[in-house]
This record gives C-alpha cells, structure tokens and sequence, in this order.
RNA sequence: GUCCCCAUCGUCUAGAGGCCUAGGACAUCGCCCUUUCACGGCGACAACAGGGGUUCGAAUCCCCUUGGGGACGCCA
C-alpha cells in the first residue's frame, strides 16, 4: 500500500511555525516513500476562517515549497457528505440529539470540576425518552463506547491508551447543522484514504474519540505520528510574541526558505551529527518514527546560524531576486548602485539575513545622512587630509575599477606616503560609508563605484577643512 | 481539578545496559588570522531533574517525587 498523508490546518489564523513543521514532516514521509501529500482546508468554523488565512497558507506552502499532490480540499465543499455521514449515523443508532442549551452544558461543567472531576457531557439526551423541549434546535452527539479502552499505537508517542470512560459524547454536528471537526477529519480521512495521520500533539486528546467513530462507521483507522509542539524561547506555549506569526513574515525578515526547513526538521528530529540537509538529505533521511516525544523551543540564534549557511552557500545569482525585494523595501532601486551577485559575494559572510544585507548594503545606493561621530572623530582628522587628497587624484587615475587593481592602488599609497595600511582604509572607509565598518576596502571601493567614489571622498575633505 | 504526554550542556540534539572520563551543533568566552566589521581556524566553559529499585554493570529498564507541556468548546 503507498502511503497518503495529509496536512489539514484551519485557516482560523496563519500558518506557522509549528504548523510549517507538521507539514513538512507529512510532505518529506510521503516524499521518501513515493507517496500521495494532500493538502485540505479546514473551514468547518465559517465564523473564523477567513480567505486571507487560506491565501496566507496558500502562499506558505508555495514559498517553502511544500508542494502537495491533491488538493486543496475544502470542507466547506464537502458539507453534503458530512450530512450523509451524520445521518447514517444517526439512523443506526449511532448518536442522538441532544437539547441542552449552553447554559446548561456550563453548568454542569462547573459541577463536575466542583466535584473534582473532569468537565465532560453527562450523556442526559443519551437515551432520553423525554419530549424535546419546543423551540430548541438540537446539536447530535456521537455515541462514544461506555467502557472498555482504546489503545493508540502512535508512532512517535509509543502505545497511548484511554478508558472510554473518560470520554463523553461529543457533538458532530451544531445546532445550526454544520458538522463539527471530529466528525470531518475522520470522514475526510477515510474518504481521501490517508494511511498516516501527521499532526500536533494538541490532537493526541481528540484521537480516541475519532477512533471510536471511524470504528463506528466501520473503517479501520489509520496510522497515527503526533508529533510535539514547538515551544517559545521560554519554555511557554509559541505566542504571536515568539514565532507564532505568519511564516510569511520569516521572508520578510530575509529568511531562506532552504534555512528555515533545514532549522525546522531538526527540532525535534536528528541524524546523527548531520545539522545541514539539503532537501533530498531531509527526504532520504527522515523517518517519522525517529521523532523525538519532547517539545522543542524555538531558538532564532540557531535559525540564524542556519540562513547565513545557506546565505554563503546559494549560488549568488539566485539570491538576487530575493536581495532586490529587500533593497526595495528600504525604497532603494537596485539599478541605481553595484550588481546584485557582486554584492552577495562580498556581503554574504557579513549578514545572517538578506534584510540585513540590504541594510548594510544602502550605502553603495544612497548617501548616506552624516558621518557615525565616533568614526569621523577618529579617522577623519588633518592627519588624514593627505591621504584622502592622494587617494582621490591615485583613485581618478584608475581605469579598471576592480578589486584587484584598486587594491594595489590602496598598497601604493601607503608606500608613498610611508603609513600603515590601516591609515589608509581607515579614513577612506569612513568617507566612503560615513562609518568605520564595510567589507574590505577594495571590495567596498568596487561597489561604490567610481563617481561615488570620488565624490564621497571630495565631502570628506570638505568636511575636514571645515572642522579645521 | 481530571485525563494524556514529556524530562541529557543556556538551546537543538547523539545516546536504544558495558564503546560515556557522556559526542556534535548553536549561543557564550578566549586565542589566531586581519586595513574595520565579519567570515574562517583553534581552544575553553557547559548536561544525564531528585529519590528508590532491577543488574556484575544504568543516561539507557521499572516505580515514586518534582518540574514542564497538552487536552477537557455548538474551535480546529
């Protein structure tokens, strides 16, 4: 049998982190195996989903390059079926409706925690013989099993068992009609033939439960990976605060889709020493069963080691569409200074993200404000004067603007006027970036250009005399 | 509160009874390289939650405690 996973998220918010890693978990199994990926919605909560959700999911999945071979199913399409599944259901015996107003249902809620127990259905409607009370529409509630037990076999978290006893009978469909998710996952699971189940630990609760009705419709379950959630840096529930955000947001931030899922399949997940997978590492490598049962925290510092990996190791040229979109973002037009490539090679040890990059990289696309204090106090002093003159005449003279002669002209300087190279740089570096960090110097005078060049260092000048 | 799950350096992890004086990576801290900042190289610091068992022998198996997480919805 070829194996079938799916990745089922609701689109009641946006796909996340945790999210991104049970998906990529069910994509590289059905991947490794030759399998089917499904992709389905889950839109069951029309009060909550929204498109904007479904687009940003959407758009995730593309970016990370998630790609699924079915779907996306939408279960908003499938309410028809659901209907059938509840009747049936219904018609068996199989569940029932019940009356209970919320009110009620709260209050024995309460009632149960007071006696210490937990909060569950008491199963009133159950096999009630009583008239329905006029004017209320009823919800169904499944017939869960009264005893016995219902073991898991799960294949991260081991053999999980629950006494029926502790579960109640939850409600299918709402009183409106809509069916709810347990009811839906488990008819979409059987009728899209899913053999493993990949999903949050948040769900190992709900398994017993869909269990018990897929045996009720005469299915056998399938195969079941809960895999742990991810946790904040501090150890508490992922927030907004932490990760919990778009993973859109990770691109603008200037990640590398190849980072951020390198960074995700090792939490939680090892191979031996390895901590660097390219995508057919990760397919080839990965088995579900070898994921740990512990949450993992999220740790940026380790996301960041990862992207500056992948940012010294791309080829430069497919860095530079994604380089161009962050220069455009600080409203920066890259034709307007050095190629992109060129700058990726000589900024790529000296960024972890492409924002950063960019940001560092302003400078040989627009002037900059005023000189860091700290760096003109110190570098552009009289004692500098000379040097800059000499440059600016040595620089103008320079017919192959590269690195490599501009270096020698750096070289020739020094030995003309008898200074160390550091008395050089320095200064130039600072009249040319207006602060005392860049690239190496030549690298830094190649991208600038020579017109830039020459003129930052004429305002550097300028500036000396006028601090004179 | 009840049920379920988890527990190795600060973090991610290797470890499936002797190979462990517990390995790797990130972070941190040194040193080297160096025209700045980085990158890189070398090195250091740093963990088996606690207590009982089982065994000739336990990070590895069992129990308890503690700590953490999850679930308990007409959300998914």
């Amino acid at each position: 049998m070829t194996i079938k996973t799916r990745f089922a998220p609701s689109p009641t918010g946006y796909l996340h982190i945790g999210g991104v890693r049970t998906a990529l978990f069910s994509w590289l199994l059905a991947r490794r195996l030759g399998g089917t990926f499904v992709l389905r919605i889950e839109d069951t909560d029309r009060e909550r989903s929204t498109q904007a959700a479904i687009d940003a999911i959407l758009a995730g999945m593309d970016w990370l390059g998630l790609d699924y071979d079915e779907g996306p199913y939408y279960q908003t399409q499938r309410f028809d079926r659901y209907a059938g599944v509840i009747d049936q259901l219904l018609t068996e015996g199989k569940a029932y409706r019940c009356y209970c107003s919320k009110e009620e249902l709260e209050q024995m809620r309460e009632q149960a925690m007071a006696r210490g127990e937990k909060p569950r259905y008491d199963g009133r409607w159950r096999d009630s013989t009583a008239t329905p009370p006029a004017g209320i529409k009823p919800v169904i509630r499944f017939k869960n099993p009264l005893d016995g037990q219902v073991v898991i076999e799960d294949r991260i978290q081991g053999r999980v068992t629950y006494n029926n006893s502790e579960l109640d009978d939850l409600i299918i469909a709402r009183s409106d009609g809509t069916p709810t998710y347990n009811l839906t996952v488990v008819v979409d699971d059987i009728d899209m033939g899913i053999t493993d189940v990949i999903r949050g630990d948040d769900h190992l609760n709900n398994t017993p439960r869909q269990v018990n009705i897929m045996q009720a419709l005469g299915y056998t379950p399938p195969r079941f990976a809960h895999v742990p959630l991810i946790l904040g840096p501090d150890g508490k529930r992922l927030s907004k605060r932490h990760g919990a955000t778009n993973v859109l947001e990770y691109r603008e931030q200037g990640y590398v889709p190849d980072a951020l899922l390198n960074y995700l399949v090792r939490l939680g997940w090892a191979h031996g020493d390895q901590e660097i997978f390219s995508r057919e590492e990760m397919i080839h490598g990965f088995d579900i069963k070898d994921v740990n049962k512990s949450a993992a925290r999220f740790d940026v510092e380790k996301l960041n080691w990862l992207n500056q990996h992948y940012l010294k190791t791309l080829p430069a040229e497919s860095l530079a569409p994604l380089l161009q979109e962050q220069l455009q973002a600080l409203s920066i037009d890259p034709a307007t200074g050095p190629a992109l490539p060129r700058l990726i090679e000589v900024q790529r040890d000296r960024a972890e993200t492409l924002k950063q990059m960019a940001a560092i990289s302003a400078v040989f696309y627009q002037d900059f404000d005023a000189y860091e204090p700290k760096a003109a106090d110190k570098h552009l002093t009289l004692e500098a004067l000379p040097v800059l003159q000499h440059l600016q005449a040595a620089l103008a003279a320079v017919d192959d603007w590269r690195a490599e002669p501009l270096h020698d002209v750096i070289k020739q300087t020094g030995t003309a006027l008898d200074l160390k190279l550091g008395k050089i740089a320095q200064p130039l570096r600072v009249a040319l970036c207006g602060d005392a960090v860049s690239p190496s110097i030549d690298a830094t005078l190649e991208l600038m250009g020579r017109d830039r060049t020459l003129a930052r260092i004429t305002r550097a000048i300028n500036y000396i005399e006028q601090q004179g």
